[in-house]
RNA sequence: GUCCCCAUAGUCUAGAGGUCAGGACGCGGCCCUUUCAAGGCUGAGACACGAGUUCGAUUCUCGUUGGGGGCACCA
């Protein structure tokens, strides 16, 4: 591990990138490899500059970027310069810096750095693979086109022979050494070192060649990647020495890998920044734990604030080890944002799925009592709300959204993710309606011995006293006392209203859900549910 | 095939010659409790293996094994 400071000092200001290829959506890799610039420059008051590599036309899309974009803002991962604030270092955009790589490859044809090939793409690739058939395998580019003569190399071009432009390793370099930020010392022997290709048959140029010509010209101080770059940074050196030019200090990063430990893919979960979002996982969340993926604050601390992340990151304690993406963690630390939040920023951040809770909700109104059976273990069957109901649900947040920070300390302390507020708070809107969850009818309502009805009849007798407050502490404490007057533990007390009320015997705080409702719909609700639950009662 | 990297509990990590190998997630138990949580206390659980160097290696060196990455007219 090399001691930055040293690297910093003379190098000047601290200018680093993050440079996605709007190939797909942001991947939690990339993600964290942004994070690590991004607060590495904070860290070191310098600069971070965001460069879209679209030099693969086939496969990037606008949409991508919009997404990559989209999802860096809601990150919180704010750049310096690049798209959408520009910078005196543009355009951002690979795909409109090709007359600074002509610039460059002009350079390099007038150093006589570089040679043109006229090999097809059909005959390297019989070559490559008759060389991986064979004994020895596949060792790079076998030259051919290196020593043709200049003179007859011109001919061929100005005759319009289709071509590339490749690099000419020099010969007898010695092996190529740097000290990468993370992994220290590094040497690569040269020899191994194909004659990569910098500009293609049609004229475009090459990720290697771009790269340089970027990080060169927008005066990249450090170009910290991931892991899979190590192995390009050698090549990448030899063609800053092509061109003259100083290579920036390098840094890289292991790799994220999933569960299995094997490369994180889609098959084994979510592995994109938007999906985490869509699932309710909190962007602080998300920049605390992909933070700590590779990286230690002290190594006892784990819940990191963004700003004592960028205040402190130091890249040497950045980890060599590639580091396996944990769900579990992840969703704990969620809770604890969540839990940290406060009720505010809670019902902003929430309120799709609390639109949603409420849309359900309606749906499910018609004051009818439907007992979903337990047999899958699922509480509800799902109800397809109406646009009706969505629209009535989003009107109601427009209105008054300081009502739903009432909420926040029904779920606060039971949410891991977003999305489980429906489930959670869908009871709140049944009206006088109620899904039953036929095991808790079951084990609560309809247990042997448990007085579930009387139980029931009491706590009614409370919530419809108009003199008693709809206030959780004093409902709470009359429906007790009622109960231990008539010989009724408190929780064979509670347990029957809950279910009664909630559907289910599972749910967020009985009383302080109640009084968030109307008294007469919970009246409603109760007697609904008792005759259906003990029809023959009366 | 070749080049390069990595190796502390199931997972994320602290550690840089002598530590009871520390913390966190997860897991078990207890407490709290009208459910579920949250919270408190507590328990189990690791230095991949083999040689060296050294009075002494988790720590330094080499090897083995096991992982990972690169070697494209992809980025």
């Amino acid at each position: 591990m090399v001691d930055c400071n040293d690297t910093c000092s003379e190098g000047g200001a601290v200018r680093v990138r993050f440079a996605p290829s709007p190939t797909g959506m942001l991947h939690v890799g990339g993600a964290r490899t942004a994070i690590y610039n991004w607060a590495f420059a904070r860290a070191k008051g310098g600069t971070f500059v965001l460069r879209i590599e679209d030099t693969d036309t086939q496969r990037s899309t606008d949409e991508n970027t919009r997404i990559i974009i989209d999802a860096m803002r809601w990150l919180g991962l704010d750049w310096d310069e690049g798209p959408q604030v520009g910078g005196e270092f543009g355009p951002y955009f690979q795909t409109q810096r090709t007359q600074t790589y002509r610039a460059a490859l002009e350079r390099l044809k007038e150093r006589g750095a570089v040679y043109p090939c006229f090999c097809t793409k059909e005959q390297l690739d019989a070559k490559r693979a008759a060389a991986e058939a064979s004994e020895g395998g596949y060792a790079g580019y076998d030259r051919t086109c290196r020593n043709i003569d200049p003179a007859e190399a011109k001919r061929r071009i100005d005759a319009g022979e289709p071509h590339v432009w490749r690099l000419k390793v020099p010969e007898n370099h010695g092996p190529i050494v740097f000290d990468d930020m993370v992994y220290g010392s590094m040497s690569f022997p040269a020899d191994v070192m194909d004659d990569m290709i910098l500009c293609r048959t049609d004229g475009t140029f090459t990720y290697n060649f771009a790269v340089v010509c970027d990080d060169a010209d927008m005066q990249i101080s450090h170009v910290v990647r991931g892991d899979d770059h190590l192995s390009n940074t050698p090549r990448q050196i030899l063609i800053y020495e092509a061109l003259g030019l100083e290579h920036p200090v390098f840094g890289h990063l292991p790799m994220i890998l999933g569960e299995n430990g094997k490369k994180l893919s889609k098959r084994h979960g979510d592995t994109s920044v938007e999906e985490f979002r869509d699932r309710g996982y909190l962007a602080d969340t998300m920049v605390n734990f992909l933070a700590l993926l590779g990286w230690s604050l002290d190594g006892e601390t784990t819940i990191i604030p963004r700003d004592v992340l960028c205040g402190s990151f130091d890249a040497a304690r950045i980890q060599r080890k590639d580091a396996v993406f944990d769900t579990k963690k992840l969703d704990w630390m969620n809770g604890v944002y969540i839990r940290d939040m406060g009720a505010a920023s809670w019902a902003l951040a929430a309120r799709p799925w609390i639109e949603q809770a409420m849309a359900q909700g309606y749906a499910a109104e018609p004051k009818a009592i439907v007992v979903e059976p337990a047999a899958d273990g699922s509480p509800f069957a799902a109800t397809a709300p109406s646009p009706d109901d969505v629209a009535a649900a989003q009107a109601a947040f427009a209105d008054d959204p300081s009502w739903f920070e009432q909420l926040y300390p029904l779920v606060a302390e039971r949410l891991v993710r977003l999305d489980e507020i429906p489930d959670k708070l869908r009871f709140l809107f049944w009206g006088q309606g109620c899904v039953l969850d036929g095991k808790s009818v079951q084990k609560v309502l309809l247990k042997d011995g448990a007085r579930a009805q009387e139980a029931l009849g009491l706590c009614r007798q409370v919530l419809a006293d108009t003199s008693v407050a709809w206030d959780a502490e004093t409902l709470q404490l009359a429906c007790r006392n009622l109960g231990e007057a008539a010989g009724i533990k408190p929780k064979l007390l509670f347990q029957p209203l809950r279910v009664a009320v909630a559907g289910n015997m599972v749910s967020p705080p009985l009383f302080e859900s109640i009084v968030l409702m109307e008294r007469s719909d919970v009246l409603g609700r109760i007697d609904n549910v008792a005759a259906v639950v003990f029809p023959d009662a009366q």
